[in-house]
DNA sequence: TTGCTCCTCACGTCACGTGAGGTGGC
DNA sequence: TTGCTCCTCACGTCACGTGAGGTGGC
């Protein structure tokens, strides 16, 4: 049996993460009556390097709950886990996107920049740097 | 004098954006004394359009109260909206680096994936798939 | 007493979106 | 009555981190 910070050092995450696992029921943990401290298994331990796994490659925690109680319920989340990764890498396409896009509107406006002196406020204008980028 | 939806129109986003500009102090309407609707002047909607270019760029609403501030002092906001994208940059930069990453680890598992059978549940694994990944 | 671990709320993060419940004039 | 716009809370999003205030054994 394993209390909070036992766990969080055999599987490398911080106490908070392990306390959070249990709020949003990825965890069940029993209590110890002395004290109500949570006390894991090894099958805890096996959980909380599962959900570090799928997180790595991108899962959600909510993703994550939904293999557990595929799981659970004695049948293969792997069908499941094949479609939600697909989900995804295309979400992840799509805010590499984003922000690529982002980072070459930001380059040109420090270039653009490097050759505009610094603007006094005016009233009608709050900065022409900016301003000045269509 | 623009309404919420008025303004909300002319600057191309939505009511809601409006409100929450009004709720973290970006915007001051005064009130319509007949109805308490928020009443928005010219100057308004130069600041929603403003706001619009500012984070087209990356610059957070709390990066832009900061301009607004300056503004509103009568100061120059320039040098700082130059020291602020730099580390916003940086920021995006770091981000990418880490999708990109995923990105990787992600199509790694789905061709890993494509030769490997789903697995039943046995108790001690949850799902082999996400498991083999290191 | 100090130091360490544990506990429980409950709020903060970021930029809104949404839902509930109600108003006012056509 | 229906439809449209406005209003004010206040919660949800994502995965935790943090701070407050308190416990228990060495």
């Amino acid at each position: 049996m394993l209390t909070v910070s036992g766990l969080s050092k055999a599987a490398q995450v911080t106490p908070d993460a392990i306390r959070h696992y249990v709020r949003v029921g990825l965890l069940f943990p029993s209590r110890d009556p002395e004290n109500g401290y949570r006390m894991f298994s090894d099958s805890d331990l096996n959980r909380v390097r599962f959900i570090r796994h799928a997180r790595g490659l991108g899962f959600t925690l909510h993703d994550i709950r939904i293999i557990f109680d595929h799981s659970n319920k004695g049948l293969s989340p792997c069908p499941e886990v094949r479609i939600i990764i697909q989900q995804r890498i295309e979400e992840n396409g799509a805010r590499l996107v984003e922000l690529n896009a982002l980072r070459a509107r930001m380059d040109d406006a420090l270039e653009k920049w490097k050759s505009m002196p610094d603007g006094e406020p005016d009233g009608d204008e709050i900065c022409h740097l900016i301003e000045s980028v269509a």
